[in-house]
RNA sequence: GUGGGUGUAGCUCAGUCGGUUAGAGCGCCUGGUUGUGGCCCAGGAGGUCGGGGGUUCAAAUCCCCUCACUCACCCCA
């Protein structure tokens, strides 16, 4: 006997229940997009790795990717997000695309990381983007769009928090104010958000020894990261502003904090987290002005966007209980085989209720005693089973019967038209 | 990548100071009822106890390795 062969670690299979559900998430998010005017694309899953070098994180892209040569020995990457790809098509098109273009996508992410609740190897990602603006409103406008898939979700500020960042006003406020030169600020940049994840004695020796800050301007770090407000950058004021005639300012809140590990954002930077007990990021994304040249573009496309995994989210409706029951779509109809010699007799009617758009199933098993038959379409939650037996042979009917109401009623068998308003509403009377 | 936990039937799990042929509930199959599914009754199938190695007269049980899952860290979707 073969062994069975195991899944690959961190990818998942998906039954028809479980797709039921990923196709309902999808449609959730695609919906959003569409309610702003967001067309949908799509690209290789396959790309070149100089696609993410020195722009992407370098986490990610160093650590993190599953890599394989072609037979050219040209070094492929399975792509680990899509934000370089979309830089690409741009750039690719720069002279005839229509700007500002609001653009959605919905597809499969592969990161090679230790498997753990609400993270894979491979998962599904949506990715939303607004490209050839440098207003604030795009920026306003895709931190709505957040806002309103959590709204569509029922995800309420209960549930969860988007934390706003200016990654270029912060910079300049902390080189101005801790004497720094541009090359020494990205180290510190990095420190800023483990802030929490230590205790402040440890963090201050780190800054010391690790970055040589002096105490005085670990002091002045501290007191800055501390007394966040809006006066720092005016552009997140406009952008605040916006979100609040938006009615989707609850979600959002300014955080020094987040400053985001992937190198192509230049100034938003947002990211979006539970507040349950699920330790994760729901989304993240900011305002990326110079990836379409980065990836060989000749102007300069400004961009924002962001992009939600499936896992995180799914945990997180779990945890709050509003994952929802789908049904798979099956048939309407079961039509049952009376015995061996009926067979003709039942194909017959199942294809003519085919043709009238009905969907519908034929017994598979032959000689299978009806009762069984009855319990497989009860079990496969088919409504209605119809039944042809000798009776109902002779006298040219069938017996319709709906397995929820367990009433049962004989159609002549060319009268379809009864038989499928029966069909929409049920039998009432046994 | 680092550190913990778990792995026994299709599912949820009992069973370890090492000791006959490894158990339960649910599910599944067959029959009771050869023209009707949710209940009931009777019977049945299904496990190399994750895999490999070691200790022992004897291993699901003890030891080592490995794999898978899982939690925390790291990072992030």
């Amino acid at each position: 006997m073969p062994q069975l062969i195991p899944k690959v670690k961190g990818t998942r299979d998906f039954y028809p229940e479980d797709w039921a559900y990923q196709k309902w998430l999808c449609e959730k998010f695609i919906g959003v997009g569409n309610l702003f005017g967001y067309r949908e694309y799509e690209s290789t899953i396959l790309e070149y790795m100089a696609l993410y070098l020195g722009k992407s994180s370098e986490e990610i892209v160093t650590q993190q990717t599953f890599t394989l040569s072609d037979r050219d020995d040209k070094q492929l990457v399975m792509r680990p997000e899509l934000t370089p790809t979309l830089a690409r098509m741009v750039a690719q098109k720069e002279g005839e695309l229509t700007f500002p273009i609001r653009w959605q996508s919905y597809g499969r992410f592969f990161r090679y990381e230790r498997p753990q609740r609400g993270r894979g190897r491979s998962f599904f990602q949506w990715n939303i983007d607004a490209l050839g603006s440098d207003s604030y409103l795009a920026d306003a406008e895709i931190i709505t769009i957040a806002c309103t898939l959590f709204k569509h979700l029922g995800l309420t500020t209960e549930h969860a928090t988007i934390r706003v960042n200016d990654r270029q006003a912060l910079e300049i406020l902390i080189s101005k104010k801790l004497d720094l030169s541009p090359e020494n600020i990205k180290p510190v940049f990095g420190a800023i958000d483990r802030i929490d994840k230590m205790p402040e004695e440890k963090f201050r020796t780190y800054l010391a020894d690790d970055l040589d800050l002096s105490s005085g301007q670990i002091d002045t770090l501290y007191e800055i990261l501390q007394t966040a407000d809006l006066t720092f950058s005016p552009w997140l004021q406009s952008i605040f502003e916006q979100l609040d005639k938006n009615d989707v300012i609850d979600f959002v809140k300014l955080d020094f904090k987040i400053v985001r590990g992937f190198d192509y954002y230049t100034r938003t930077v947002f990211e979006a987290w539970a507040k349950t007990s699920l330790r994760r990021a729901l989304f993240g994304g900011g305002r990326y002005d110079n990836l379409t040249r980065q990836v060989g573009g000749k102007r300069q496309v400004p961009g924002v966007g962001f992009a939600v995994g499936d896992m995180a989210i799914t945990e997180l409706l779990k945890e709050i209980d509003i994952y929802p029951q789908l049904e798979t779509p099956g048939a309407r109809v079961f039509v049952t085989v009376f015995s061996e010699d009926l067979l003709v007799q039942s194909s017959s009617f199942a294809e003519k209720l085919r043709q009238e758009g009905i969907a519908t199933e034929l017994h598979l098993i032959p000689g299978q005693r009806l009762d069984r038959q009855f319990k497989y379409a009860d079990r496969q939650n088919i409504p209605f089973a119809a039944v042809i037996g000798p009776d109902e042979v002779s006298a040219n009917t069938i017996v319709l019967k709906d397995l929820k109401k367990r009433a049962q009623q004989i159609f002549s068998q060319n009268d379809l038209c009864a038989i499928k308003t029966t069909l929409k509403s049920g039998i009432t009377q046994a």
